[in-house]
DNA sequence: AGCACGCCGACT
DNA sequence: GTCGGCGTGCTC
């Protein structure tokens, strides 16, 4: 806590130097200073690279109990005013430094925790960023109205914390882990204080939904004396988990971190972990930086989702932050998926961490049965089949089930009729003009450029000269639209990322959800019919047909076993991915994943960056970098900088293995610098950003 | 962002 | 020989 002022007496500007005592120090422009450790080592928040290393300032007698470590201060900085944080308090300068005072003390609480410090830095080395761009995910901002409230709160209550009763007995043969071999022996481990690591792929609703593994986990962990940060991808999840505890565990103490909350409850809640009256965080990606006191475990939710990207600089990943945190502090970690993603694969494989599988024939009784039925093969045949899309078996499959309770359609993703291809040939249709993309708008059956707006009215067929056009990627809302022509005496509901819905109910009905979106039903889903399939695993990318494996994944999750009826129809051809469901092995898939990139030495077998500016600086940059021998680098690659019509920008790209890590992202690090001091344009960096490849 | 220090050209 | 251009680097 904060240090013990002696009884010094406080000496105003502009008093003589003579009458201060003689063990108080003095500042160079004369203010008294902090009877003990008189400096403070701040870290500033301005995202420049060669200003990322911290700053030493001596802190006047005035906010000797406020400047704590962590606080947030505001300083001066040249000609300018910053604001920063107080890393560590220090009884010395190094020398040739001459130190300034701290201007004020914005926040007089630890918001930098300094488990947090070090994490963020660790981030910031491995992501060749800047700390202060990390902290601005890892603290959010100020509410001073809420720094108000604590700063009240802690002088009437100062001795409330300490004795945190590890209360919570459990019976783990009761627990959803029970599924799962070593699930017990794992619960048992956090429980006795130990920090194992372990990567699950969860079973399907049946076996009790992942909200009851996470809260056993962590009143595990809670019963040890220790605290549990589970970070999941989007609102809904957060929402499911929230409930759940404060339905199973009303004792435990909960604090919510979720960027959208808005910034005065977000930094409420951010501050009650921060003062250590909260020992358990739920939150999104940024959660993952939560400044517990004692952490004891990190629990990771649907590692595979694009979200728990962060979208700025330096683009960190929730997994690759907790994964840090659990090695620098001794922790656990728990990544639980649908689906397995090849980086959580390679955790097994390197024995980094434990797998725990459920037995096969246990995987068995909890799941749906799935079958493969072609995406377009057996609807050319038939009319009606061909006007609502969907294949037989999936139209079958659905009216079966809703004598019962509700079918889930997943479809590709969001939007009405974005494009257009050719009704015979499955071309893709384009403008006569300028070969740009034909779209149909909801208003007008006319297809138009999307590039030079001209309306396509006597369209043809480039490669068959057929007239006839047919949407490409259809919408949810479209889908909703023509189930509800095709299954007319039941309810149509669609969820989307900006409609969303999270629960439904055990009546019949059809839940039309683009992937990430899909709500829970009541006692899980009588079917489920996964569309587009062929067509989503046509898109450009290297990661495609393992983004669409973990949302199927999430679908069959939903759905009743098989003994009770449960039904999966996927509209795709057969692959390896629908194989994977069809056995539902998610490690199998993502084992043969990691095998392939490792065979062409592409991430996540490999680590990778991404250079990305204009032309010359890029080339430049890259030309100053010295790198080990084994670093492949690839490009430049010259592409149109979006936005701008002529402007062309280079990108390269840098393969390299995970030992060379720590050094590749230092010299990139360095590079940065170097470019940033010769005020050069600023070329962005992305280390391991799966979604820039 | 601003300010100091430093190495070349114009002037007293 | 001295004043001042702004170009480069640093700011605790």
């Amino acid at each position: 806590m904060a240090l013990e002022a002696r009884g010094t007496p406080e000496s105003l500007p502009g008093l003589d130097v003579v009458s201060t005592t003689p063990e108080t120090k003095q500042s160079t422009s004369g203010v008294a200073l902090a009877p003990e450790l008189p400096y403070a080592r701040v870290v500033l928040d301005q995202p420049v690279p060669h200003l990322d290393h911290p700053f030493d300032y001596s802190v006047p007698l005035s906010m000797h109990d406020d400047a704590v470590p962590g606080a947030r201060v505001s300083v001066r900085f040249g000609a300018q005013k910053l604001n920063g944080y107080i890393l560590e308090r220090r009884a010395d300068v190094e020398a040739g430094v001459s130190p300034i005072p701290l201007l004020k003390v914005l926040t007089p609480f630890p918001v930098l925790n300094p488990l947090v410090a070090t994490a963020a830095r660790a981030v910031a080395d491995r992501y060749a960023g800047t700390l202060s761009d990390v902290l601005r995910a890892a603290v959010p901002p100020r509410a001073a109205s809420v720094d108000k409230e604590f700063r009240t709160e802690a002088e009437v209550s100062e001795a409330e914390a300490g004795s945190r009763a590890a209360s919570s007995s459990f019976d783990s043969s009761e627990s959803a882990w029970r599924h799962y071999e070593g699930g017990p022996d794992f619960l048992a481990q956090l429980a006795a204080g130990e920090s194992p690591r372990a990567v699950v792929t969860v079973l399907p609703q049946a076996a009790g939904d992942w909200t009851q593994l996470v809260t056993d986990a962590l009143t595990a962990t809670h019963a040890s004396g220790r605290g549990t940060t589970v970070v999941v991808p989007d609102a809904r999840d957060l929402q499911l988990l929230e409930t759940r505890l404060a339905e199973h565990e009303p004792a435990i103490d909960v604090a919510r971190l979720n960027a959208e909350d808005g910034p005065t409850p977000r930094y409420r809640n951010f501050m009650s972990v921060a003062l250590g009256r909260t020992n358990v965080a739920i939150g999104t990606r940024s959660a993952a930086f939560a400044p517990l006191k004692a952490p004891g475990l990190y629990i990771l939710w649907q590692d595979a989702d694009q979200s728990l990207n962060e979208p700025r600089a330096p683009y960190q990943h929730a997994r690759e932050v907790l994964l840090l945190r659990a090695s620098l502090e001794g922790a656990g970690l728990l990544i639980l998926s649908t689906s397995r993603s090849a980086e959580a694969q390679r955790l097994v494989a390197t024995k980094w961490a434990l797998e725990l599988a459920a037995a096969r024939d246990v995987r068995r009784s909890f799941s749906p049965r799935i079958v493969v039925t072609g995406d377009d093969f057996e609807r050319e045949k038939d009319p009606f089949l061909h006007a609502s899309r969907l294949p037989r078996a999936a139209w079958t499959a659905a009216k079966d089930a809703l004598e019962k309770g509700p079918v889930l359609i997943q479809v590709a993703r969001t939007g009405f009729v974005p494009t257009t291809s050719c009704e015979r040939c499955r071309a893709a249709a384009s403008c006569k003009h300028c070969h740009g993309p034909l779209s149909l708008s909801h208003a007008s059956a006319v297809p138009t450029c999307q590039w030079c707006g001209r309306v396509a009215n006597a369209w043809s067929c480039d490669v068959c000269g057929f007239t006839k056009l047919r949407a490409r990627a259809i919408g949810a809302d479209r889908t909703a639209e023509e189930l509800g022509r095709a299954f007319p005496k039941f309810p149509v509901v669609s969820a989307t990322g900006a409609q969303p819905k999270y629960e439904v109910s055990d009546k019949p009905q059809l839940v039309v959800a683009t992937p990430g979106a899909e709500p829970r039903a009541h006692g899980g889903y009588q079917a489920a019919l996964l569309l587009d399939g062929d067509r989503s695993l046509m898109r450009e990318g290297l990661r495609v047909s393992e983004e669409v494996v973990h949302r199927w994944f999430d679908a069959v999750s939903l759905v009743k076993s098989a003994s009770e009826g449960g039904r999966v129809v996927i509209a795709a051809s057969q692959t390896d991915a629908t194989q994977a469901l069809v056995r539902m092995d998610a490690p199998g898939f993502a084992w043969r994943e990691l095998e392939q990139r490792r065979d062409v030495n592409l991430p996540p077998a490999c680590r990778s960056a991404v250079l990305e500016g204009p032309a010359r600086s890029t080339d430049e940059f890259v030309e100053s970098l010295s790198l080990p021998e084994t670093v492949s680098v690839l490009g430049p690659v010259a592409f149109e900088n979006p936005g701008t019509s002529g402007d062309y920008l280079h990108r390269w790209l840098l393969f390299f293995t995970y030992a060379d890590g720590p050094n590749v992202a230092k010299e990139l690090k360095n590079a940065k610098i170097r470019s940033s001091t010769h005020r050069k344009p600023v070329v962005s960096v992305r280390v391991d950003d799966s979604r820039a490849l």
